[in-house]
DNA sequence: AGACTTATATTCCGAGCGGAATAGAAATCG
DNA sequence: CGATTTCTATTCCGCTCGGAATATAAGTCT
């Protein structure tokens, strides 16, 4: 009962997601998103919140929606395949064509305080990605489809730090095939069906 | 003549640079600066001219300072070792101790319209290293240190991404011998005196 | 109809912003 | 000394911030 909301709770979060994206939690101020979302102040507070509040469900739709990659990626088969998935899936979301360049996961590195909120949500987001990837390596070690002897946390962190760079990258302006480029390099070090080496320095 | 200055101007802009590799330029008032640099406004106004102007002036001490490892990395007398020092010396000043964490170079991933100048200096800083990076390898494989079909462009992007992405986690709270380890294995890719491939698919 | 509920629109709040202006203090000159 | 110069300190500017309060419109209930 009592009035109903005249406007698109979906479609006013999925245009405060693209703000945050754009110009970060601290670069966007209440009017900005007000005027974004298409509605006002007292309207975007009853249904999402203060502005902390509205930014952890962006960034969550963010996860299901442009992110929603990495998901996807960790069902892929084999070690590789989902490595492969993860920084493919990186660089088409960072370079979008009709989206913001970079990633709304890899913003915040250093914030006032009032912008801690929002810092601590995208270090968990960040960190907890690198956990997902860890335990699907562990898996795939578990299965054989890794080496006995790799370390899937460490194979896990060092995908992790090439997406993360190639987020940056992708801020700063470089293309998808650039990128592309940069994420076949990163794969140059593991075989077809696992790792080539993990701990041990090269032979020759 | 007139009174003499009575604050050392090196040492306010070490401080001013301090406080924006720690929150970044948007996350810094000038209320902010000067009191980490124990001055009033007005002397940083005849000092260092604006905000914008003072953060120039902080990411040229940053270059200068903590970030000269990079300079230093260019004269290695091999392109692998120019790789390691780079990756070494990022890891190391992004995890110093007394300082930050993370890269005064590598913020403002997005940010308001205020913040662009600050956006825009920065892209073109980690810009400029990735050009200079690739000049050196250039330089490599002009002398023989790198094979005659290497992509220098390539191989800088690919070093310049990941140092990248070590500056993010190392804002994110990783530490230094993590990173160090991530470095390593962004380093396998290399043989001792240059690098395994560059174009071509693994043979295997 | 009319009470009730929940939306929307407008207005206002104290605080802080980047920046500028003004006034006073401390040095060097003739 | 006293004029000049350049620093420092205080105050103020218009503006915007995140957030709250108030008032009104638009629905559902009995």
């Amino acid at each position: 009962m009592g009035r109903p909301r005249e406007f698109d709770v979906d479609e006013a979060l999925e245009r405060a997601m693209r703000v945050f994206w754009e110009r970060g939690y601290e670069g966007v101020s209440l009017t900005d998103l007000t005027k974004a979302m298409g509605i006002t102040k007292p309207s975007l507070y009853a249904a999402f919140g203060d502005k902390k509040e509205l930014f952890r469900k962006a960034l969550e739709r963010y996860t299901e929606g442009p992110a929603d990659y990495g998901t996807r990626a960790l069902e892929e088969p084999t070690a590789r395949g989902v490595a492969e998935a993860i920084l493919r899936g990186a660089v088409r979301t960072t370079t979008r064509p009709g989206g913001p360049a970079g990633c709304l996961g890899v913003q915040a590195l250093a914030s006032s305080e009032a912008g801690r909120p929002a810092h601590d949500m995208l270090v968990e987001w960040r960190n907890s990605w690198a956990l997902r990837l860890e335990e699907r390596f562990q898996r795939a070690v578990d299965e054989g489809d890794l080496p006995r002897d790799a370390d899937p946390r460490r194979l896990a962190r060092y995908v992790m730090t090439v997406t993360f760079g190639i987020a940056v990258q992708a801020a700063g302006g470089l293309g998808r095939d650039e990128l592309q480029d940069i994420a076949d390099m990163a794969l140059e070090c593991w075989l077809p069906n696992g790792v080539r080496r993990t701990h041990t320095e090269p032979s020759g």
